[in-house]
Formats: C-alpha cells, structure tokens, sequence
DNA sequence: GTGGTCTAGACCACC
DNA sequence: GTGGTCTAGACCACA
C-alpha cells in the first residue's frame, strides 16, 4: 500500500506521512482502526523502525493518528479533515508558488498544472 | 534589494538565488552587467562567503550567470528567459500541489491562492 | 464500578489501582472482603488478564490487599488509611509542582486547581 | 548549568528539556540567543547526540526555541511566558492532584506541600 | 562548524 | 507482542 521513492528528496519519514495522510483522506484507513505496527511497517518496507517510529510521532503531533502505550497507534477520529495538515501543505504550495511566479512563471502555466494534476487523484 | 528572512524554511543560497533570478526577470540587472563580487554581497547581506558562492554557482549552473576568471560574475546573455529555472521551479510546484492534493486540499483553494499570490508581484 | 480511560497517559493497571484504592478509601470494599477474581475483573473491564494481575500485585505490595493461594485477593486490616500509598502519592505531586513551579507556573494557579479538585471527591 | 539524575524515573531529554525551559524561564537564556549546539551540549553532558537532538526539538514544538539549519538553535522570542509549556505543566499538576485527593491525601498536606516547594524557587 | 535524516542495535514499561 | 527511551555510528545539506 505505501511506496517509497528513494531517490527522490522527500525524506523517507515525510513520503510515509504523506501516504498514510492519503490513506486516511482516501477512507482507506477509518478512525480508531489500528495501523501496523512500528515495527511491522518497518520491516514491510525494508526501512529502520526509528524511521517509521519518526513519521508516526509526526502524525500524532498533527493529530492525525493516536497511540496507546503497549496496543500500538491508532486513526484519530477526525483525521480525515485536519486543518493543520491542510493548512501546512498549503503553505508550501504558496511558497513554491510564490517562488516560481518571481521567476517568471505565468500563472496559466500553474492553473494548466493543477488541473492536470486533479485528474489523477 | 535582496532581503534575506531567516526564519524561513527556505535555505539562505536559495533565496539568494531567487532574487537575483527575479531582479534579472525585471531588468534590473541585464544581460553581460557585472554582479556584486561574492565577497562584497555576502558582507552587505551579512552572510558568510561560502553561502553566496553558493548561491552563485547554483545560478551558473543555470545559465543564468556566467563567470570570468579574476573579474567577477556577469549576467548571462538570455537570462531574463531561462527555461531550466523555469522548468525547475515548476516542478517544485508541481510537487507541492500534488502532495496538497493528496492530502484533500481542495484545486479551487490552489487557484485562490495562485490568484491571490500574482496580484502581490 | 472501575471506569477505564485509554486516552489517558496513566497506564491501565495504575487507573485500576487508583480506582480501587479510591474504592476501599469511601468505604465501598470493607477489610477482609474478596475483591472480584483477577480473570473476573479483566474480561468486565475488557482488559487482559496481566494488566488486572499488575494492578493486584502493585496493590498487595502497598498492603492495600492480600491474597490467599487458590481463594482470591482480599482487602487488607487497615487499608483505608495506608500511608505508603499515600506517600507515594504525594512524591508524584511534588515532583509534579516542582517542574511546574520551575516553569514559571504561580502558587496561587496551583492552590486554586486544588480548591477546585477537592470539590469535585 | 545542566545537571542529570540518571537515577530519576524522568527520561533524560525530559530532564534537558524541564532545565532550559528554567533557564529561560529565569532570563539566563534571553530571546535571540544562541544555545550550546547539539553536539557540544551532548559532549558536556556526557549523554547521546540524539538524546539532546530530541529535548532540543520538543523545546522547538513548543515555540521555546526555534533552529536556523547550518547555525544553530536560538531561543524564540516569548519564551519566558510561553502558556503551552504551562498548561502541559499544570495537567500534569492536576493528575497528581487528582490522584493523590482520590487515595485519602487531604488538601491541607497539598497546600503545605506547594508552599515549602515554592519557597526553594 | 551546524542541524536533518537514517541505520542498527539495546533495554524498558505496558498489554 | 506493543510503543518509549537511549546509544553509537553514518551521511547529507547548509553556513
């Protein structure tokens, strides 16, 4: 279910944030439902378990995921509409934004973009 | 003219970078113009050395500046108009607005905002 | 009788302590009565056997209760007034006050929460 | 300035954390100044690289001190008066509290508690 | 030099 | 079994 891109820049912590965050979205994931445990995504995706452990307490601090102490982490009840995630990963979009219209960027070329990119979700 | 913000997540040579990209965007400094010797930027900015040969280098790297052995760094020939920056800043965009996507951001909210933030150059 | 928070940061076996404690300080379990079995306990409580047997174990080394092999666990002589248990209890809240109070927290923030704690035994 | 009890139930980055929030707290650490890096304050301390890393990082959730990549960590401008760090600090007060009036601990041995505690301040 | 990420291993408390 | 803490080491980007 979670693929990860080594190449790519996003930390390894981040790209597991962002697609259990999707997953959650996606309903995939209900509330109060268990995720796997630390140790058992660890060893599914081939990475250390502090790495997962790191992107679990990302997603607790976000409330999006709870954990119980000796049980494991669980879906926070409204994870599915969290304004912090939304509100953070609006923030880098406007600083990319932001960033390619100094440069030169016309925002039709942005407007194409996104358009783009909504149908594939 | 350039302004550096250093609380923002954006490292120090990037914005560097952006600006002088910008400030060639609006013709404040044009093609075969000599910059500022890294030397005296990085004293004016109040910056160490190395992060604007840096930034400098990233912008040679570029084509968007050019460099003569012993007399400094020059504004490149079609500098205003460089397609790798644009292209690279795209795809930062591009990234950020998939991964806000994926996490249930709405695209009328990006358009808002893309809208919002072109009104402000 | 025993009402369990799994959203708490205290572990399970000590809200059973507490809560049993708290039962035989009003009264509710008199010197010499057995307490429900530790199986009994646990499948009321929807809680695993260990964690009710932890909380029985932690209990009988305060001398709040006692067990009798193959009878079951019962309350102790003079349990209502222990003074290891509440010792202890007052280690945990000067610990407590004394980070609070090195944080900058006043006195009287903390005489007024205990004023409004005592009201609501 | 920074004294460890390993023997102390309270976890390490804990101890590190609860210490510079008092040296902020009492104007030892003022606004915009630097901390002793990571490395350096771990070397002194005798203690892991990632064990002050972790204290450090919670400090920077809670808007007590903020970092600057490649510089360092300094400490946020209203940190001496920072109401999350007090709230954490006053829940805490209030389980123990709570706990200790539900074991039979009267209020009047609290009271005389919290004012021998705050007279070591 | 700094902080940020990641790995590999350990020990503990809790369930 | 679970998560929580801690250690010891590595490599990277940034200033």
């Amino acid at each position: 279910m979670i693929v990860l891109d080594y190449s790519a820049k996003t930390p390894i912590f981040e790209q597991i944030k962002e697609q259990i965050i999707f997953l959650v979205q996606k309903g995939v994931f209900l509330p109060n439902v268990r995720l796997p445990s630390i140790r058992a995504l660890a060893a599914q995706l081939g990475v250390n378990v502090n790495t997962v452990k790191h992107a679990y307490q990302v997603l607790e601090e976000s409330d999006i995921i709870y954990s119980e102490l000796g049980k494991g982490f669980f879906v926070a009840q409204n994870a599915a509409d969290n304004k912090k995630v939304k509100g953070e990963a609006l923030e880098v979009v406007r600083a990319a934004v932001s960033s390619a219209l100094s440069m030169g960027v016309k925002k039709e070329e942005l407007f194409n973009l996104i358009e783009a990119l909504s149908e594939n979700i």
